[in-house]
DNA sequence: AAAAACAATAGACCATTGTCCATGGTTGAG
DNA sequence: CTCAACCATGGACAATGGTCTATTGTTTTT
């Protein structure tokens, strides 16, 4: 599929698309065209897309994601892959634990 | 206490401490010296700051913690205190949410 | 054919969240 | 007294995550 068609199923701008792409989160390929130099982007994107949403909600960094895009490709050794997810999962859920935490405190606020 | 003395109880940096208070999040008052013109922080400071370090790890932005800390100020309207602070719980437990579906993302691809 | 919508690329621009530096004054230890 | 450590203020600088604009070319619609 086009950017477009990809924006609009994904929600995400295609700046913000292009942005990712730049930053190794999606890749595309450009299409057989001898008229144009469109890009082409297969439903694999709309699927990462559709993780990114919700992983930059949970508050990982463009960073985070592209290692864990890398960690999953098949160049990818799996024991160090496993090791990256493992990681990234343990940073989420630490976060899980501060987000405990503050609406702990916030509670108190209110009931205190 | 000083700046200093503060910034060594709370882990953050003097920089990141005056950044805090240039943005409302904390306040300090000038000490009465006739010589210098050093700034008292009062131990509320300190309470507020461990809840921002973990505050910020939870995802939440300095304009966040300022709204909460101006809510919990003795001039704001205690309805519209709880508003704030009720939103802001709902926002953590969204992004808890988040996490949540990321986290089982991730394990699916260790497991998948 | 002309206009509207879409695409690629590159670079400027913006807010957020700090950090670092320069300057100049103060305090405390030795 | 002097040197190190501290403090205040202000501004520069940097990384992150986008967004907007300009330019140029393509496709689609009318």
């Amino acid at each position: 599929m086009r950017i477009g068609e990809l924006a609009q199923k994904s929600g995400f701008s295609r700046d913000t698309i292009r942005f990712y792409e730049q930053n190794g989160l999606i890749t595309s390929t450009v299409g057989d065209s001898e008229t144009n130099s469109y890009r082409n982007y297969k439903n694999d994107c709309l699927v990462w897309l559709k993780f990114f949403a919700g992983a930059r909600e949970a508050g990982m960094s463009v960073a985070d994601l592209r290692s864990i895009v890398e960690a999953t490709a098949e160049s990818c050794d799996r024991e160090v892959a496993r090791a990256v997810i493992q990681r990234k999962i343990e940073e989420l859920k630490e976060r899980a634990d501060q987000i405990g935490n503050a609406v702990r405190f916030l509670e108190n606020t209110l009931s205190g």
